[in-house]
DNA sequence: CCCTGATTCGC
DNA sequence: GCGAATCAGG
């Protein structure tokens, strides 16, 4: 596999998303989120985009504006067919299945964001806006469990992100997760 | 142990 | 340029 034009214009696509490299690569196929680690690097594009928070006093301004006028229709025969079957991501194709969520069901955790660290909840309402939105067929070991939304309504979905090592739930859902039971302190009678 | 990205270095 | 091996974390 070499890096196509393609191949490459998806890896930029995927870190710029914060795709990890591993998703990246097993996305792209025929590379080890090495491969693709070491591209990211050669593109220069090592550091994420970060938007809000987080603001490295970096000694290395790079306002590079990058005056790319550059478009290429590429009608270029690729010396290489890359791939006759692109099939970027075979999708389950869920079926139109109808919410069969009655409806007043058990909501999992869901804190009553009340006596949680307002800095956590800001977190939360942070990579909330990022969660993948995954349905609950869709949830894997690996993705964040934490439910967002009324089950009973369309706005219904899981965090879906990375999890936290172990845990069932992103950094920032085990951060409003699992609070340190206190709080509630029990009321001594 | 699972995962993450970063770096090195022979190819 | 490429990426496996390795390193350094979480």
């Amino acid at each position: 596999m070499s890096w196509t034009d393609e191949r490459v214009e998806l890896l930029k696509k995927m870190w710029g998303e914060g795709q990890s490299a591993s998703q990246i690569a097993k996305e792209l196929g025929g590379v080890t989120r090495n491969a693709v680690i070491g591209k990211v690097h050669r593109l220069g594009l090592s550091n994420r985009a970060t938007g809000a928070s987080s603001a490295k006093a970096e000694p290395k301004e790079k306002p590079a504006p990058a005056p790319k006028a550059a478009a290429k229709p590429k009608p270029a025969p690729k010396t290489e067919p890359a791939r006759p079957a692109p099939a970027p991501a075979a999708k389950p194709a869920i079926p139109a299945r109808r919410q069969i969520i009655p409806a007043g069901q058990p909501l999992p955790p869901q804190p009553s964001a009340n006596e949680i660290s307002p800095e956590a909840l800001a977190k939360v309402n942070e990579i909330e806006k990022k969660a993948k939105k995954l349905t609950l067929m869709e949830l894997t070991e690996k993705t964040c469990k934490w439910p967002v939304g009324d089950p009973a309504t369309e706005d219904f979905w899981f965090c879906g992100l990375p999890v936290e090592a172990g845990k069932p739930y992103c950094e920032a859902h085990v951060g409003v997760a699992f609070q340190p039971m206190s709080s509630r302190r029990d009321r001594r009678r």
